[in-house]
DNA sequence: TACATTTATTGAACATGTTCAATAATCATG
DNA sequence: CATGATTATTGAACATGTTCAATAAATGTA
């Protein structure tokens, strides 16, 4: 490994370890550089902004969704119960950040910022969560319209993403309500499954849907 | 008015011209001071926080909201266009801050901030526009079950945070796309209200609502 | 090896939100 | 009015993210 390499995963490393040990606000670019050993003008060189360094935060806890989640996927097959499996394990991995949440919330929410969920700089775990969502919804035996069940990855990636916004929030002990929630939506939306094939349901379902797709664009 | 009241309302004039002029960003303390004649800590005295500026504001664009909605309300009973008048009116009130809309999004997110509008400081302009859905929702004449009919103005004011949330990110000129979204949900939550009668829609709502009501607790 | 060019690294500087001790202005009360 | 207390106001200071010109280190080339 090139020294250049090193020195990048030594800010990396520390960002990260500082991130979690600190939260976002706590861990300022000038501690960063002293504990990596570096002046805050080399991390500069590295990273563009102290936003990029989330990223990194980002993937991993990406990372671990999927770990925590595909074990636990191959015990069912019913839509609302992998659902719910899916949505506590997101849970889970966002559980280690919960005290510092707000901060790295608004580090991400701004168009601009580089760890922005729907941003350009944040596709590849985009996509994988998406991807994550898509297993869900595949390995389920319910039912579903071929149009809604295309669809549905990228619906639930976005409840998720509510629920995630929900979870910021949630001052209960270990964030029950934010797992309650997500259970009850999960049995809520697995009961909803049947109902998409009567007819007067149908019409409504495919204009949701089209909307949904042409807001996306 | 008391001299105390008057260097008060100087800095709260000129921040939030300078807002609209300049956004939240570019509108910095050491501005404000200088364009009111104090200095930067006598701002501080009256105003603990930049944030707490930005509250003003809010309310400002809420009591707009409320006038743009008011009289184009009277001219139908319909739900669907009623709702429709209410959000487009919502964004109408929104428009001259697009530009840096993200700045203040950024400011109002995150949960201990004053101009959160989820937080106990919002708490008056919050009943203000809950009140406003209420009126789209009193002054329709569909047949809307006594339970749904409750909760909707709250459910509606929810969902007008979604849209705005959506409308500062769209990039589309005029934020068209805005507008279509909530034109075309406020048509497909109208062409919903008569099902909510059927039976086996009755269970799953009655499920929605309780599932949102201890959600919001 | 000597030199030129590219890549890394430094440390000081800047702008901004916020804090605070010091001072001025105002006010209540004898 | 005089004086002590309360209220306003100031300006300098601090911490932080970010920028940048200067310098060092590494690398390619003759």
């Amino acid at each position: 490994m090139g020294k250049s390499e090193l020195t990048r995963q030594k800010i990396t490393e520390t960002a990260l370890a500082s991130f979690r040990e600190r939260g976002y606000e706590q861990t300022t670019l000038r501690l960063i550089a002293g504990e990596a050993g570096i002046s805050v003008g080399n991390a500069y060189y590295y990273f563009p902004t102290k936003n990029h360094l989330v990223q990194e935060l980002y993937l991993r806890v990406q990372t671990e969704h999927r770990q925590n989640v595909a074990a636990a996927l191959r015990s069912t097959t019913d839509f609302a119960s992998r659902l719910e499996i899916a949505l506590l394990a997101g849970l889970d991995a966002l559980a280690p950040y919960h005290d510092s949440a707000p901060g790295f919330l608004q580090a991400a929410i701004s168009p601009t910022s580089a760890v922005n969920p729907f941003g350009p700089d944040s596709a590849a775990p985009r996509e994988m969560a998406i991807a994550l969502f898509r297993d869900v919804v595949d390995g389920s035996s319910n039912t579903i319209p071929a149009a809604l069940r295309e669809q549905l990855p990228e619906l639930l990636w976005m409840a998720f993403m509510g629920l995630a916004l929900y979870w910021v929030y949630d001052a209960s002990p270990d964030q029950r309500r934010s797992r309650r929630l997500a259970s009850r939506a999960s049995r809520l939306l697995g009961s909803l499954i049947p109902l998409t094939r009567l007819p007067f349901v149908k019409g409504p379902l495919a204009e949701l849907l089209d909307m949904v797709r042409e807001a996306r664009l």
